[in-house]
DNA sequence: TTATAATGCAAGCAACCACTTGCAAGGTAG
DNA sequence: CTACCTTGCAAGTGGTTGCTTGCATTATAA
């Protein structure tokens, strides 16, 4: 799909683009970062948004999450734990920077769409699951919505803290996380 | 502190941060939104870096969370909607849109301090409030750090998604979102 | 009226941007 | 050996960037 030349340049833009946003980021840069010549870059692809376009095909660069991807048995703790993980296992601290860095005026047409189907889609999978939970009242509320909405902001803002403050704002990993933040959301906190 | 022509630039100056980022920002869009000459700009301020350094000595531009500004009283649902409020009424979407728009490689060092300080500020009060419940017997467990990044991402959450998406990834509005995430929060979902 | 300050306007600066071109060097396959 | 393909190298394109300058215009204040 791609040769040694092309990989080294598509490589070399993401991290750069995590590092500093893609306006920022000059084809200089990423020819230096890469080790080949700038002009090497326009012979491999058609110009600096090509090389975005052509990174997206790429799930190291792309989480491609999917509906299919979350399995569950009907235990909640359970079900729920192995949500948070599918989730966390996909959307990492990189992926969250480089949609971050993806962030630009000219990008935007292109990047929308992918961007927003991350969340919709496990929002959609939570949506399904807490309605077919409460059908077997296996839960005591009706509030689907802010349930869904709730427990994916309890993932994403992990993450994203991760991204941003990497340990500085929390030493907790991810695994311990997920373990005590679903109990939690399933249990509650009052005594 | 700031006259007419520098109030025009600096608004100017965030709402374009906001769409576009600071990078894609250039000082001729700034000037044609504030309606003035692009030289007058440089006129008002030492460059375009320092129009960032003015605004953020602003609170309309800057958030400037206080411990302070979070009281309790010992009732836990009460308490952790009072928070949630006061959150979402200093970190807004718009905040959230002018805290993305800045990361810039050139400004990281004027920004960094003050993005880290909010969530800083709101875990720290989220860490002793939930100490003080534990000590009353008022909450069931001891993992006080994983309540308090959970707490902190579902209120965090909710705004990225509505400063990324609008109402498109949810139509919950603020108050419902609070009142209903608080009360599962508490209680959990669970039978 | 006169002096001063704020702004517009037009032109221009060097530096940098994404991107191009022509040519030579090197490896590989027939 | 020959033909071809990939790449490096150096130079350069036009356009844009942040920022500057000199001068005319206007409003304000003494």
């Amino acid at each position: 799909m791609f040769d040694e030349t092309q990989m080294k340049i598509l490589n070399s833009t993401m991290m750069l683009i995590m590092e500093k946003g893609y306006t920022a980021t000059t084809t200089k840069d990423i020819a230096k970062k890469a080790g080949i010549n700038e002009c090497t870059i326009f012979r491999k692809f058609k110009s600096k948004k090509e090389i975005i376009v052509a990174a997206m095909l790429l799930p190291e660069w792309n989480p491609c999450l999917k509906e299919s991807d979350f399995k569950y048995t009907g235990e909640l703790v359970e079900d729920l734990c192995s949500f948070a993980e599918v989730y966390s296992k996909k959307v990492t601290p990189k992926m969250v920077k480089i949609s971050l860095g993806l962030r630009s005026p000219d990008l935007y047409e292109i990047t929308k769409d992918g961007i927003r189907e991350i969340p919709d889609t496990f929002k959609k999978v939570l949506v399904i699951y807490f309605t077919e939970m409460r059908k077997q009242n296996k839960i005591h509320t009706d509030d689907i919505e802010s349930l869904a909405v709730a427990f994916l902001a309890i993932n994403f803002g992990y993450v994203f803290f991760k991204a941003s403050f990497g340990d500085e704002l929390t030493e907790l990993q991810t695994k311990e996380y997920i373990e005590s933040s679903v109990r939690h959301f399933v249990n509650g906190i009052c005594k």
